[in-house]
DNA sequence: CGAGTTTTGAACCTATCGATCCATAACTTT
DNA sequence: AAAGTTATGGATCGATAGGTTCAAAACTCG
């Protein structure tokens, strides 16, 4: 039919994500995502329409693979429900400690999207309201079971500590972009656990 | 001697700095801080040099006004530690909760700014890190306080658990800007208490 | 091989970015 | 009132932003 790609749409995806995630929305220019992706401008705009298009494919992406990946912990049958929460917090620790550039974390993109975009462009916005009520959707479930297997004891509402758990794992994030080393993270990790099972 | 200034430099730095925190670092131009202070260019780079030292000075003031009043509740003898750290959790509820554009918190400036500019600004980043040090060392003074006033009942480390609520006041401030409401913010709040009282 | 289709790279577009320049205004001091 | 100094507004700067155009290249299919 006519001419192919010389380029894997996916991976130039992950490159973009990955410069997205490094620099944020703003800071990220048209040739960064060149020179990250390997592609030339008419490629990304053929293939991506527009620099708003393509963040929102590499913010697609990020959440599907992260949000996967964790509601599989939760989901874990062989642990507990405490030790499920665990595994994810143990998770988010390897991520902080994984993901970095100079010498400091990441941060997770949905968060540092939640603070860059989220007051100023509705679409973003919306993505990032229904991957949050996913996972506290999934956290409740299981601080539910735990109440169940014993082995989450808190008599707090299911709901308020899912929304804890949350918004505590987003400060873990932000701890790490602020420089905090994965002892650090490991020892808030312990202590939200502590809320769990008081 | 000369002309004088038409403006408060103060005020301007205000307008300033709340325009920095509503739209963060990369997205405020120039002419939004011409609008927002009501200064023309000449005026402003007159007065502040760039609009990376200005920015510097707005988040200078914003640490000096924020972290003052959040350690002066700490410092507060007429309560227990456990309630100095209520009072900051409940003034972090009610910052959420006033600081609002478009339906949405503001969050905070320095964890915006953790998120946007730490990890390519390095004097940034070290204005930061002094801040969080400052805080984490207040909020482990208090804590300590508490296990001997008996209102702290964690056997953690100290330095642990103001690690925890420091990290968990960020979350918190993500979870407002993601849309999180009053009362969410108040429940997340009470669940951190728990880990400290357990 | 040739017609048809899509991709690619380079040149190019307009708008806006942060920042500077300069003439004039507005003040103090002598 | 004149000299000296700073503030101000408007014009302007080069650089870069995101995005488009277009001709040549590279493929498939008949």
């Amino acid at each position: 039919m006519a001419r192919p790609r010389m380029f894997d749409e996916e991976r130039a995806l992950d490159a973009a994500m990955r410069t997205f995630w490094e620099k944020g929305y703003e800071a990220t220019s048209t040739q960064d995502l060149c020179e990250a992706t390997g592609l030339g401008r008419s490629s990304i705009y053929n293939t991506f329409r527009s620099k708003r298009d393509l963040f929102e494919r590499a913010l697609a992406r990020y959440i599907d693979t992260m949000t996967t990946a964790q509601l599989a912990l939760l989901d874990d049958a062989r642990l507990s429900a405490a030790d499920r929460i665990r595994a994810l917090l143990a998770m988010v620790v390897d991520g902080e400690t994984e993901h970095r550039a100079g010498g400091r974390s990441l941060g997770c993109l949905t968060v540092n999207t939640t603070v860059e975009l989220a007051a100023r462009d509705a679409r973003t916005a919306g993505m990032l309201e229904r991957d949050t009520a996913r996972r506290l959707a999934a956290l409740r479930a299981v601080i539910e079971l735990g109440r169940r297997d014993g082995s989450i004891t808190s008599a707090r509402d299911a709901g308020a500590l899912a929304r804890f758990v949350n918004a505590s794992i987003g400060g873990m994030r932000i701890s790490g972009q602020g420089g905090a080393d994965r002892a650090t993270l490991e020892s808030i990790a312990e202590v939200i656990m502590d809320a769990l099972t008081r």
